[in-house]
DNA sequence: GTCTATATACCGATAGAC
DNA sequence: GTCTATCGGTATATAGAC
């Protein structure tokens, strides 16, 4: 699997995460017409997305909001209740697609080793195809409400689980050597979130999401695999 | 060198770092009396590092700093123009420390391997003993001035250089083999930076800073260190 | 459904008493 | 050197016209 396959199977458009909220959120929302509301929210989204990422969600007004949207105050009110409410929509929903996207490609392979690859490619390919929206959930966690921020905490632990849950796999199986599941899965987690946290480091170097894959799967076998 | 040693070689107290930042910026605080004005300093380092890592330093007003600082409006404005400055002087003196101490502890050791090992080992009990100061230093970022900002980034390659520069003296000597010294390096750094950013996942775990060094050395050497 | 105009509260910053 | 009191500006949020 290279990036583009990867982008051609995942089809997460900003407008289909939208839908997703829209439906899922219609007792918030004002309007009524999905496709005047989806139209809309895809605006606000991703303006907000653009904010966040430039000077941070609480420096974001929602005056910068209404100018970078094209909606007015007023309008911007018929699909958020409170500012707070946008970013508390935002992460809960951010984070749900994002672990049900690597849920779903893990189911695709059955050896461990298959596994590994894939769900590290999985996880640095959508924060590739998503990179604001993975930098918005990291950075605005804890602007959330104490409830949210264990939540997502809890979240965040759900992704460790699946590396650690196939790492362990891998060495009932006899075919990785393992001596710390845990510090190792918090490591491969580690080498994914630099990807979206400092794109600069990597775009400037010129190396690509799919050099960037291959060297933390060359790392992580080096270690886990052992006289190869 | 464990964790005890480091700190009482490192001497790092938040009042040293005060004294030096009131030693450089005698222009912008009112306050003459240099035991007066250190005490205080202090005070208001502290209330902002600790408020920072609760809400981001955005969202802390200023009376909520002197709240926690037990200061006054105008008893606060004699140490700071701004809050912008506050921010400002913090993030230069801060990194300037940190960046300090470990070309310090670098200067200790000769050989590419006891390099890779005290660089890992002093990144990380620093980031263990000024754990408030990196979370600020990385999460503040992009709410200083542009400027500032690519100071900031300029000085995160710095750290990296560290690390390439003793990951290619290694692979002169033969002793390391490297395929990509860039690379390596950001995982290197990418790692030291999980420890400071997620404390929390580490401690639930009951993982000490040395067995997470321990770990971090493993890992990485097993990489570049061929059939080890 | 979307706008303009406004209400209300709190922000950073300062003046002036002590 | 530190305080209280207060300024002007701007934030989120809403009311009501269209």
């Amino acid at each position: 699997m290279n990036f583009e396959q990867f982008s051609k199977n995942a089809k997460i458009s900003i407008e289909e995460i939208c839908r997703e909220i829209f439906r899922q959120n219609r007792d918030l929302i004002q309007i009524k017409k999905e496709e005047v509301a989806v139209k809309n929210m895809v605006k606000i989204f991703n303006a907000t997305l653009k904010l966040s990422h430039q000077k941070g969600f609480q420096a974001m007004t929602l005056r910068d909001l209404c100018r970078e949207s094209g909606l007015s105050m007023g309008g911007l009110y018929a699909y958020i209740p409170s500012k707070e409410a946008l970013l508390s929509i935002m992460h809960i929903q951010g984070s749900h697609i994002a672990l049900e996207l690597l849920r779903r490609d893990l189911l695709k392979v059955t050896s461990p080793r298959e596994k590994l690859h894939i769900t590290i490619k999985s996880h640095l390919f959508l924060s590739q195809e998503m990179s604001y929206w993975f930098y918005f959930l990291f950075m605005e966690t804890k602007n959330l409400s104490k409830e949210l921020q264990k939540r997502s905490i809890e979240g965040e632990q759900l992704t460790e689980k699946l590396f650690i849950d196939l790492l362990e796999e891998g060495a009932r199986k006899k075919i990785f050597s393992i001596s710390n599941a845990e510090l190792t899965a918090a490591a491969i987690k580690a080498l994914m979130q630099d990807w979206y946290l400092k794109p600069w480091k990597y775009s400037r170097r010129g190396v690509s999401v799919e050099e960037y894959a291959d060297f933390v799967i060359e790392l992580i076998e080096s270690y886990i695999i052992p006289e190869k």
